[in-house]
DNA sequence: GTTAAAATTTAGGTATACCTAAATTATAGA
DNA sequence: TCTATAATTTAGGTATACCTAAATTTTAAC
């Protein structure tokens, strides 16, 4: 019997994907937390998702939870929907960057695959969304990305702004007024290894940024 | 206690409205039928609209109902929503008018107020959706509507199409293969008062029509 | 290697919104 | 006016997805 894919599962799924990108699997407070829901209530969804048929979720008691084949498939269309809808709100909306990402969460799951094939095509079908984030490619494969976070670079190093891993308005507006938006160069002009704080240059603006955000920040060096 | 409006509730509410239209409460059967969804529930949901605070529906026992104020709020709402999208879709995505109905359906509950003034004020502030229909107005009011069913008219009388009423994808095509969408001028040339046929003259073509079809089309004559 | 704290799961409940079968009420024809 | 049928409601259940409190397992510190 093969299911119906709920909205609830979707979102599962999606935070699933994210907190596995690492090669690890996801806990399941790490989940409660990112779905904000209870972690007795996570457990007993991975559980569901973990027997059904095709299971999309494997999981071992107290091991957490990693995505099957079919999991990372389901996962991966939600996130091209929610990133090809966040394109495309500010390309045809005039949304700003950190508009998007509620009404993307809610349309996500109820586009139809016409309408994700109408948007990316009107778009040109682009690679990354307003953040800068990869956008799954139509048969559902996560493109490579190369970029390393800020917070790995020195001083003396610089590079480009690849993309800005943050949904959170607050944060997104005042990274804008930085100039720390994608494709904005940078250069790390000090580094302090007490607190992690780096000093960046960015246009000419100079910012000293703690870890918070340096971690958000991918960059392509240069 | 105010209460969340959930997606079931604005599908209840928004084909109220539709049955209501004509004044008469709507049955639970009507209802039933509308929503694919057994009566027995219906009766259920609908005790609970008119139990809510505030009460969405007015519902007398084996009397049908019909929507509160607030009732007729969200209903209007909802199809604002509805209507908003599917034009939008028709003159942004390159929609055909037979497709948009099952997309605005699902995009409708989920879309926010902001999203609702963005695409209204990037279309200009349409009044009509792709088949015509009237889309109520930002505060709210549905416009009051002068035409008529073409299944009103007779031989000799002629008028334009304002609207058609219809949602099925097979009907929608087969009246636009026939020239029958808004603005199309037509003029009856025949009555047939045992099966209410009509036969219309639409451009070069001329149909005869049953009244499943004249009853779905409004004209305003000239 | 114990043990306290943290993480996780189990147990037991809730709300929403649907279902079928059975009972009731309304309605319309004889 | 009675009665058969149609419409509607009541009764009793289901699935989904959430919750809190309590129990259990893991982990990390000593």
């Amino acid at each position: 019997m093969i299911k119906k894919i709920t909205i609830s599962t979707q979102d599962y799924l999606k935070h699933i994907y994210d907190l596995t990108e690492d090669g690890k699997s996801a806990s399941t407070n790490a989940l409660a937390q990112k779905l904000n829901i209870s972690a007795p209530s996570v457990t007993g969804m991975i559980q569901k998702l973990a027997s059904s048929k095709p299971p999309l979720v494997e999981y071992q008691k107290h091991q957490g939870v990693t995505l099957t084949k079919e999991g990372r498939r389901v996962a991966l269309e939600v996130i091209r929907h929610h990133r090809l809808l966040e394109a495309w709100l500010v390309q045809t909306l005039g949304y700003s960057w950190d508009e998007v990402h509620e009404e993307a969460e809610r349309l996500e799951h109820v586009i139809s695959e016409d309408f994700e094939r109408r948007i990316a095509a009107a778009m040109g079908h682009p690679t990354r969304d307003p953040h800068g984030e990869l956008i799954p490619t139509e048969d559902l494969k996560m493109p490579v990305d190369e970029s390393t976070p800020l917070s790995s670079l020195r001083a003396g190093q610089s590079g480009v702004v690849i993309s800005v891993k943050a949904a959170d308005t607050e944060l997104l507006r005042h990274l804008e007024s930085l100039g720390l938006v994608p494709d904005a160069q940078i250069e790390v002009k000090a580094y302090s290894p007490f607190d992690h704080n780096l000093t960046v240059k960015v246009g000419k603006k100079t910012s000293v940024l703690g870890l918070n955000i340096t971690s958000k920040i991918f960059i392509e060096e240069n």
